[in-house]
DNA sequence: GGCCCTGGCAAACAGTTGTTTACTGACTCC
DNA sequence: GGAGTCAGTAAACAACTGTTTGCCAGGGCC
């Protein structure tokens, strides 16, 4: 048996934490999370509303544990966009089509960070930015590798990094609230402003 | 007696009115629209409960009352950033404390419309998103008249008018939430993007 | 001076909320 | 196979919610 095959015990338990947060996650796209009831969310599931107390403290800790699973996913996006080597047109077009790509496949969870990011609910706020801020750094790192970051300071190479971040999500939020049809014409707006970034990148 | 002169029935109206929504401004910098309720803000205003219905529907529609008057006031401030002739350093720098300043003096505003922006209810985020696109486009206009924009489609610039106003919000999000005290090394890097973009334009 | 208009009130409505309690029954483990 | 663990239950709790009703007092206006 290996180590981390769960005893039907431990299984069932983490079925009903995961239609929790799904159940949550489905309701959380028509309101906040600070008006979310915790009967709300049992009822979807079909469960009884004392359960709920079995797996999260509250809602805000069930909120921060969405962030988690969130930036989880945003992170394997971050990873794919960095992969690439240069500041090139290839590279904006890929990192575009990822975003648009992740915002489809996960458009829920998109969703709950551009709500929440500045929500009602510290816990959640706080958790988001401590995340986009790691994400943050670690683009800088990758750009810092860059040839074309030659000559920068550690502080304006964080500063691009930065925009880049804002942008990304600005992007995001935005694929998420086009009208149907309508993520052409802002995928070609993103990597028109991604074009010019880098302009004013190469003449520093 | 100028046309302007209300008599005191009208006059204690838009009293007890401006008190409703002046508690729920005070109320959302802890929650979010979705979840404040109404009993909450009648009872800080102290007044009656039903006394809410001679003012508003419901709460979404003294929401979508905060979105135009919070946009009164960044109207005015988009007007002070465009009263620069030409894109220059000195340009930037003013921008830049405009926008602190106008942090500064309607935190409430600006916070509520970083929240509910992408928040839980739907007429007052399509309120914000339209205010937000007029402004784009206003700044669009503003920038298609400058030198620099000699030989640009119209596309082009509308696309550097939303670059700068996203930009310009992200700012005034980060502004809100600094540590006291950290407002200065955002600005800092607000700067620095700003110029940034700045020479991506001049390189277009 | 007297009539209308109307902003605000008190009370009652049926629902809903989060949380606690004591309990049950299936899984785990020796 | 028997004892112990624990995810999920049902019921009750007080507190709160949005909305409707009829009523009143006082300003506006002829």
């Amino acid at each position: 048996m290996s180590s981390n095959t769960l005893g039907t015990r431990q299984a069932q338990k983490l079925r009903t934490r995961r239609a929790l947060l799904d159940a949550a996650l489905r309701l959380l796209e028509e309101q906040s999370l600070s008006s979310l009831g915790l009967r709300e969310v049992t009822r979807v599931v079909g469960v009884a509303p004392a359960a709920f107390y079995r797996h999260f403290r509250d809602m805000g800790d069930l909120g921060v544990a969405l962030v988690e699973e969130s930036l989880h996913s945003l992170h394997g996006m971050f990873r794919r966009i960095l992969a690439g080597q240069e500041d090139s047109e290839e590279l904006i077009d890929r990192s575009v089509e990822v975003v648009a790509e992740h915002v489809r496949a996960h458009r829920a969870h998109v969703r709950f960070l551009a709500r929440e990011r500045h929500g009602g609910v510290r816990a959640v706020r706080e958790a988001i930015a401590a995340e986009l801020e790691r994400f943050g750094d670690e683009v800088a790192e990758a750009l810092g590798a860059q040839e074309a970051s030659r000559g920068w300071s550690r502080e304006d190479v964080r500063m691009l990094a930065g925009l880049y971040v804002d942008h990304l999500v600005m992007t995001a939020s935005a694929l998420l609230e086009a009208a149907p049809g309508g993520e052409g014409r802002i995928a070609d707006t993103a990597r028109r402003q991604l074009r010019l970034i880098s302009r004013g990148r190469r003449h520093w």
